[in-house]
DNA sequence: AGGCTTGGTGTCATTCATACACGAACGCTA
DNA sequence: TAGCGTTCGTGTATGAATGACACCAAGCCT
């Protein structure tokens, strides 16, 4: 809860995103803002103090987590804090506590600067990333359509994308299954859900 | 030098990659292998620490060194591993120490497990860092020349190039300087020597 | 029934990647 | 000093991937 706990060397921060209709980190109001972070404790992995950190700020559990990098703590304790980034969507963070929000990356900075870094620097791991990686379905429930998959790249990407090109290239790269149902959400044709081949929850990956 | 010292919770851990004929890591011999690690001292950034690891271990200061991963430390001290990768052209390392020797990654292990899960990771970032980013020209002298770049190109992605379509593909994507001189290099037609612009010493990467 | 909205599809032009061969410059040796 | 062996250095032609572009389909609403 508290990083700067002197009997703590080691500390997890954790810049979670999600996208509702911008991408947004969560963020610890009070004071100046902070993202979730936690001592690691004894007998406990990097990765299980990072997911601690979610739970213990905003009852956040099985996101996507992955390491970004690891910094000095400054002068005392903690000596290091290792960030973590996680991705999640928005419906399935039912936020059990108050005191915290949501937050546009792209704003003027409103956290500590150390946490102000590590949250720039998962944008930037994250508009990478998903050049090259699957993940941008992490946003998304289980089965989704093209057309939100394509709203995912176009908010992180900042800008807008073909469809006819953005499907070919998801096609190619990913390893997509067509499900036989769709998805009826207004007045227009239903649109057509996948879900990715082996997709395991996010928390095992 | 010891990074399981009860009274140090971090340390910090380098592999230090050159190349000769092949690609080769930095090994620490006696017992089961290791390669250089220390202990965070009080006050000291995680880099100066690895820093210190490999001067410690054998007197090698000034390479290029980049952060790869944080490794939980299994139970007891150290409670985490702050991993490195570093990069040095071999002419440039004047071991000052026994005990120590370069090895082939692809070889059967001969590391203790933790780091040679830190080799083998090392790899992977160095391959893949390679196709995006110009830092090849680390394992060389300042001045190099396109085929000694191919050649490191060639030993680390384990397989032949075509030179022509090589050094198209560096020179739109590296800033080269060609400059006047030459290496003379055997009974044959001398090669242009370039350097990378704005290249700074490595250790200020 | 007609209009509004998002879903879904193919082609053409351009760019990028790959395959490929030969003369130049040097050192060595006979 | 002539010839050989070696690496250096260069351009083109083909196939692959990427980027630009327009229309009909299917549902809901009024």
């Amino acid at each position: 809860m508290n990083d700067t706990k002197p009997s703590a060397p080691i500390a997890a921060a954790v810049a979670l995103f999600t996208i509702r209709e911008r991408l947004e980190f969560l963020r610890l109001e009070g004071g100046q803002g902070r993202i979730p972070s936690a001592p690691l404790e004894e007998g406990e992995t990097l990765e299980a103090c990072a997911r601690r950190a979610l739970w213990e700020a905003a009852s956040i559990e099985d996101v996507f987590l992955e390491q970004l990098y690891t910094f000095d703590g400054g002068r005392g304790h903690p000596r290091a804090i290792v960030a973590y980034y996680a991705l999640a969507p928005h419906d399935r963070l039912r936020i059990g506590r108050t005191g915290v929000g949501w937050v546009d990356p792209t704003l003027a900075p409103t956290l500590v600067e150390e946490h102000q870094i590590i949250v720039g620097r998962a944008c930037e791991r994250l508009a990478g990333k998903l050049e090259y990686a699957p993940i941008a379905y992490q946003f998304l429930a289980e089965r989704f359509t093209l057309g939100e998959l394509q709203t995912v790249y176009e908010i992180i990407g900042r800008q807008t994308l073909d469809k006819r090109n953005f499907r070919r290239r998801i096609r190619a790269s990913w390893d997509l299954v067509e499900t036989r149902d769709a998805r009826r959400g207004g007045p227009h044709r239903p649109a057509r859900l996948y879900r990715l081949r082996d997709a395991r929850p996010p928390w095992e990956e």
